[in-house]
DNA sequence: CTGTTAGCGCATTCAA
DNA sequence: TTGAATGCGCTAACAG
């Protein structure tokens, strides 16, 4: 006996450990559990005082809709699938930040991914995703195995490809041109009077982007008669570390360089740590040009003249962007969300 | 007319734009969909021919289990719930690494909420989590509002609270005493020879845990006789620009300290760019000391000494931990994965 | 505006 | 070693 006065089939009280469903919530305020189902998603027309009910017995018990049932019944679920190259690199937090930015007040919830820039690893974890019928998935870039295009394409599930627009994406692609940036970080350069311009890089197999950029940086220098005069690209990915090894080569051998442009901000913090360590005056010896606007480059002694890259908006405005329209479009979109040139004191 | 000399019932294939299910793997494998169910999941005993005509069948259809069928019947999921502060510092994407790495090979996601240090965003979001029936909820610190800790008590899912481990976990703990780290901090200093030792920290009305390595300090430091000289706390969170200005306002106040203990790196490191641009040399005019072991801090022209903690170990050891262990276990556990003084070159 | 009727696709009893 | 039956908790038609 687990209650006084009750019948033996009332059980519109969940007992002790057991967690109420939607059953409980309709008996105990006296409608269909489909009403409550109504109540609860916002759907079609309800009587005022049948939602004062059904809100009352949900907070009396404390009812939270499982999941699971509510999608499998649905087909589709409050899950954003979000695929990342990587959590070292603070750039994909930082978009990921963007994407939490314009999720909150929502119900969807991201489910990740690490694809640490395999593309097999990417498809391995779309089809895993793609399991849960999610609402959108979110990966970067353009490149993917045909299988795991073939799933994207395949499946109804809106696709936002980010941070690179410079080609077709799927669905939704939201980003910046890269080889515009480098275009850009040439004229920069050019019309601060540097003609001697060395290229400092990490390793582009799995970073298309720096790829792109340093296209862009090469284009705009041919655009004014002029080329790198030096290069040096690590084998390793990019890290400060680096960055400041990769410079200290480039000189040693003796490159005669008034200014370096480099793959990104992490490289050019580094560089910036070598020039210190070194007693180059920056940028009189040498001038510095990074990529992205990290804080950091922000506070060095001479803030780091850099291109922001705009990881937040990037995020943040795929998800406003997919949200606005559940179904996938005919046309596929592309969201420019630009750059801008920090204009710092290395360069 | 979708097929020749197929009967009308036979829906061994899924029609076109269908996605295959347990049943159509089933026919085509000619056994029962419980067959199939158990081979996937690996449960009980097979005929090795059974499983090869299965695994053949599943791999013609492309078949890809339906998460939210599995979890509604099993009410459970393989989702193991991530509660973050902040994605803004770079100390909690590592330990998502950490658990990201934990997880590799197994066919759990995380699924991630971010609470902006705010127990009552923690609430809802756990609350939120739970709807998905987890394997796991991962958060971090041991202070969750009342309604918050009831539900991650009663509920059946494991729980790891992360970073501290100075509490008493509701099931697992995982992380580092930040008392004794202070009190580590406190010794290195005393033993290098710095006596006026000053603190610069930031906002720790949200971190508890700089707060506790803050009073490990003094404990320290008054087990040796000395006390803090000076400190300057920011109302800001942490950064490496509040770092920096935290820093100039304490000197400028003219505390007369050889040695500045930081509440983390990006404090530290935002401390060190400004003794870099006031020409103030380090360490023979100001030793420096941060806690967390950031790669940045590495990178400096002097080497930050600070405390490393470990951030992917923790990570990924409680993940080790939660998926050893699928029950939760009468007692609860504390892991300490420790820390360490990196000496570096700035005290 | 509300209730009724059917599943969604799988895991979990039980039998065989 | 395998199969048949049952239901997880919810949403989606359709009536009314």
């Amino acid at each position: 006996m687990d209650g006084e006065g009750r019948s033996i089939a009332d059980d519109s009280v969940p007992s002790a450990a057991e967690t109420p469903t939607l059953a409980h919530v309709a008996r105990l305020a006296k409608v269909s559990e489909n009403t409550v189902s109504r109540v609860i998603r916002n759907k079609g027309p309800i009587a005022p005082e049948t939602r004062l009910r059904v809100n009352a017995a949900i907070d009396a018990l404390g009812y939270v809709p499982n999941r699971a049932a509510g999608s499998l019944a649905s087909s589709s679920s409050p899950i954003i699938g979000v695929i990342l190259p990587s959590l070292s690199n603070i750039v994909f937090p930082e978009v990921l930040r963007g994407i939490n930015a314009g999720l909150i007040g929502t119900s969807y919830r991201p489910m990740i991914g690490v694809t640490d820039y395999s593309l097999e690893t990417e498809q391995d974890i779309i089809s895993s995703l793609l399991a849960w019928h999610p609402a959108a998935i979110i990966t970067t870039g353009f490149e993917h195995t045909t299988a795991a295009r073939r799933m994207l394409e395949g499946s109804r599930v809106r696709i936002a490809e980010l941070m690179d627009i410079d080609d077709r994406p799927i669905d939704l692609a939201v980003g910046l041109s890269h080889r515009e940036a480098g275009r850009a970080m040439a004229r920069h350069l050019v019309q601060r009077g540097y003609s001697r311009i060395g290229y400092v890089g990490h390793d582009w197999t799995a970073d298309r982007r720096a790829r792109l950029r340093y296209e862009g940086l090469c284009e705009g220098l041919s655009e004014t008669g002029l080329s790198l005069v030096a290069e040096y690209r690590t084998e390793a990915p990019s890290s400060t570390l680096e960055g400041r090894r990769a410079l200290a080569s480039l000189l040693a051998d003796g490159a005669a360089i008034d200014a370096a442009a480099f793959s990104n901000d992490d490289m050019a913090v580094g560089g910036f740590m070598h020039c210190m360590a070194a007693g180059m005056p920056v940028p009189d010896g040498l001038a510095l040009m990074g990529f992205n606007g990290l804080e950091i480059g922000q506070v060095l002694p001479k803030p780091l003249t850099t291109v922001l890259s705009n990881r937040f908006a990037i995020g943040k405005t795929a998800i406003e962007a997919l949200l606005e329209t559940p179904q996938r479009p005919q046309e596929a979109r592309i969201i420019d969300t630009g750059f801008s040139i920090i204009e710092g004191a290395t360069a």
